[in-house]
DNA sequence: CCTGTTCGTTCACCCAGGTTAATAAATTAC
DNA sequence: GTAATTTATTAACCTGGGTGAACGAACAGG
């Protein structure tokens, strides 16, 4: 069961045996059945997740009760909100799972701990946060930069493998259109 | 020169004497003229830079030939292109100043030097990528689910303080809509 | 002080996405 | 296996931003 996330840990920093041990100990397994929040919008975040099985999309509600998809998130990946969680301020994302999930969880002060008391553990907070920094913008701008066609066809792109696991009105509000819309799309661009 | 420099990083970790003469020598000032590029679109980033005077904006240029104001960064505020300076992969953004500017200037080598080389540096690493992190998010959500009316009153509230530096095409630009568009927008809202 | 340039606004026309509603297709429930 | 629900597509009409051009205002250079 952690054996994915001490593989993805490893990749950064080198770890003891005792701190294995001790990773095992902390990140807890949790299971989540299909549309099951791990996060809920306007909860502060307190734990940290690493993906072992499922799928999870990042949602934010609109003032006028609009969702918007702006994130998914796979099995081997982390998940967070991490801006919450880094500050305790309530979150302004949502995190559901979208397929039954299950989600080794760590609490924030675990997470300290981590990072004082395994020998990398900075380097490792370090890393991670510029890992996610760096994914977030290139994300970010494509979508920022590009209008609702180049975007669909950068989804299409980037996350090829979810194709199939994902209902049209998950991809419509991630491409940031209405459903009828991304149908336009998709008949120009079938032409 | 680099009191502000030494306040902005004490404030986040302790710092010895020596290591503060260290920072003085490490991070070294550059004046920009108005107009001049801290960084070009297609460079690697390999600098970081504190702003100790002036104003920057962060621009990305489209297959088209069109450019888009993504961020502005001030006077004690840090400027980089953390995607680009992280991966030393070509940066997407250009950053210009768009006022005459002081810049306190760190190359990669010594950053990293940094971390190792102060007793709280990878401490320092990881809360200012944390910092940027929780920045960027923020920022990008308002504008990713707004609209550009929102967006623009969004930017008034966020950067009243930039208003009387900035003319009206960074901000239509950074906005997300064409001049003649920020101008009906303003119309509307004078109403 | 005048001149040439840059900048902001306005106009008319066009187009892509929003909205609402109807229908068809695919899932789910029983 | 059929009924009920959810999901995807299409159509008609509406709206807000893009485009190109014109105009006036502000500004910089000589």
């Amino acid at each position: 069961m952690h054996e994915a996330l001490i593989n993805s840990i490893s990749s950064l920093i080198h770890v003891s045996e005792e701190e294995k041990e001790w990773i095992k100990e902390k990140f807890i397994p949790r299971t989540y059945k299909k549309n099951d929040y791990f996060l809920r919008e306007g909860q502060v975040c307190r734990e940290a997740g690493f993906i072992a099985e499922g799928l999870v999309r990042y949602v934010i509600s609109k003032e006028n009760g609009e969702e918007l998809t702006v994130d998914f998130n796979k099995e081997l990946e982390y998940t967070c909100n991490y801006a919450s969680f880094l500050d305790k301020s309530p979150s302004g994302t949502g995190i559901q799972c979208i397929e039954p999930s299950t989600i080794l969880v760590i609490s924030y002060d675990d997470l300290q701990t981590f990072y004082t008391h395994l020998a990398e553990g900075q380097k490792f907070g370090r890393l991670i946060c510029e890992f996610l920094y760096v994914q977030t913008i290139k994300k970010v701008s494509t979508m920022y930069i590009n209008q609702p066609e180049q975007r669909y066809l950068q989804f299409l792109d980037a996350y090829t493998s979810l194709l199939p696991r994902l209902p049209q009105y998950y991809i419509s509000s991630y491409v940031g259109v209405k459903p009828p819309s991304l149908s336009r799309i998709r008949k120009r661009l079938s032409r």
